[in-house]
DNA sequence: ATGTCC
């Protein structure tokens, strides 16, 4: 009881606050070092008082120069709102706590001018998965994600649905051999393709974007892990679509998810640390962290997002076009969306950025595509510009399940049970990508009626993933 | 999401 080890309740009652000096004391108590409860919470008292005193110390060092520059910077931190924004949750009754709490930090922020969380929204780090944030002349680059640019491709081609059985082993070897999947991999130099995004004059925006484009070229036309994916399917149009000029019928299509792969994600890592050190905000808050477009940093990471953005639209055209060429099909119509991104846009007559992470533009008229899961339809559909929504709709079902807590509970059985009831062949996933992992697609559609129409359903049926989570050594 | 903390 007496030596009991110390935690952070005790050093709040000492009177340190709930920020980064409180990590720094926890990680030196768990050294103990030979001090017993009593000397080590007497030394945390004298050196949260006096941490001057302990900048040459051996065991205190770290921490007292902690807590020094938080006393420096404690006027640089800047203020919240005292209340949130009002915004709009869309499917409200199926959302978790934690993506809403996410999203009320982020209306309290002084550059936010307006929100709303889509129906599949779920916990994310800074702006929770299904957030839309409008804001005034600044960026979060974790209001954008990690996987910037990430985004859907559908290919409609002229062949019937029917061709999904009668050449399903052919489908199935062109999958194979015009896809590659996971973290850290890619093409070998004498397997690349080409792209005019290498020729992009924004690869020579400075160091950093440069020193990043032979990776960036390696993986092109490769996809990611987690709920990435290449599939053939079956599109149903159940009337005609004049304006994409598809006419009633059940089409042979192609639907890609995947993004920016290691060369986005390391854009994402730099500029998020960058805004972080240059915008200091209230501990609940710092991952919200932003940066100003009218100023260097902000537009150095506004160009770099955009190149992330086109690479990812490059690598969706590059298996695109492979698998058309290997299957020597005409292609009806091609839509393509990206969902997690920030645009300048017009809203309520004002210019602002719109960050989309996990949320699908849905401006009126714009075509954009929402998947359901690897066993479940997904969607095409048209938006309907709702300003509640700022012009957006879901990114898909949305996870019902933490990707852990799917690998723990899920069993392969069942979702054995479901591909065959399906009709469906799998190639690669792992268990926390079953069907049983996410929402009801339908539901979460029901939820979103006045957001977007639908113009046709796709139903997967042969579905190439990442092996096994993210890996496929 | 990404070879996961320079």
């Amino acid at each position: 009881m007496e030596n009991k080890r110390i935690n952070g309740n005790d050093l709040i009652a000492l009177g340190y606050k709930e920020n980064h000096a409180m990590g720094v004391a926890l990680k030196i108590n768990r050294k103990r070092l030979g001090f017993n409860r009593e000397q080590m919470l007497a030394n945390f008292k004298r050196v949260l008082e006096h941490p001057e005193s302990y900048l040459e110390d051996a065991v205190f060092k770290p921490l007292a120069e902690v807590l020094l520059e938080i006393d420096t910077m404690e006027e640089e931190i800047i203020k919240l709102k005292e209340h949130a924004e009002v915004y709009t949750v869309f499917g409200e009754g199926n959302i978790e706590d934690g993506a809403k709490k996410q999203m009320n930090v982020a209306m309290k922020l002084p550059v936010t001018v307006a929100g709303a969380l889509m129906p599949d929204a779920h916990q994310g780090y800074g702006l929770p998965i299904g957030g839309v944030l409008a804001t005034k002349n600044a960026v979060i680059p974790y209001g954008v994600g990690v996987d910037i640019g990430c985004r859907m491709a559908l290919s409609i081609f002229d062949l019937p649905a029917t061709y999904l059985d009668t050449y399903s082993d052919k489908l199935k070897e062109v999958l194979l051999k015009n896809t590659r999947f996971g973290a850290g991999n890619g093409y070998l130099k004498h397997e690349r393709t080409d792209h005019e995004v290498l020729d992009s004059s924004l690869f020579n925006a400075d160091d950093f974007i440069r020193s990043l484009k032979d990776k960036a070229w390696t993986q092109l036309g490769s996809s990611g892990g987690g709920n990435h994916f290449v599939e053939f399917g079956m599109i149903e149009f159940a009337t005609p679509d004049g304006a994409l000029g598809v006419e009633q019928g059940k089409y042979l299509a192609l639907l890609t998810h995947s993004g920016s792969r290691g060369f986005g994600a390391t854009i994402a890592g730099h500029y998020t640390k960058l805004a972080k050190e240059i915008c200091k905000l209230p501990y609940e808050a710092q991952h919200l962290a932003y940066l100003d477009v009218n100023q260097a940093e902000g537009q150095a990471y506004w160009l770099a997002m955009n190149l992330a953005g086109d690479y990812a639209s490059a690598c969706h055209q590059v298996i695109h076009d492979k698998i058309q060429s290997a299957l020597g099909a005409e292609l009806l119509a091609k839509v393509e969306n990206h969902h997690n991104f920030a645009w300048k846009e017009q809203f309520n007559g004002e210019e602002v950025i719109v960050h989309r992470k996990g949320a699908t533009p849905a401006g009126k008229d714009v075509m954009g595509i929402i998947p359901g899961s690897m066993a479940t339809e997904g969607f095409l559909v048209r938006g309907k510009g709702k300003e509640a929504a700022i012009h957006s709709a879901s990114h898909g079902a949305g996870r019902l399940m933490s990707r852990t807590q799917a690998l723990k509970t899920l069993s392969t059985a069942d979702l054995k049970a479901i591909l065959e009831d399906k009709g469906i062949t799998l190639l690669g996933a792992g268990m926390d990508e079953a069907p049983m992992a996410y929402k009801d697609i339908h539901k979460v559609m029901a939820a979103q009626v006045d957001l977007v129409d639908i113009v046709a359903t796709f139903s997967p049926k042969i579905v190439r993933m990442a092996d096994d989570g993210s890996r496929e050594d």
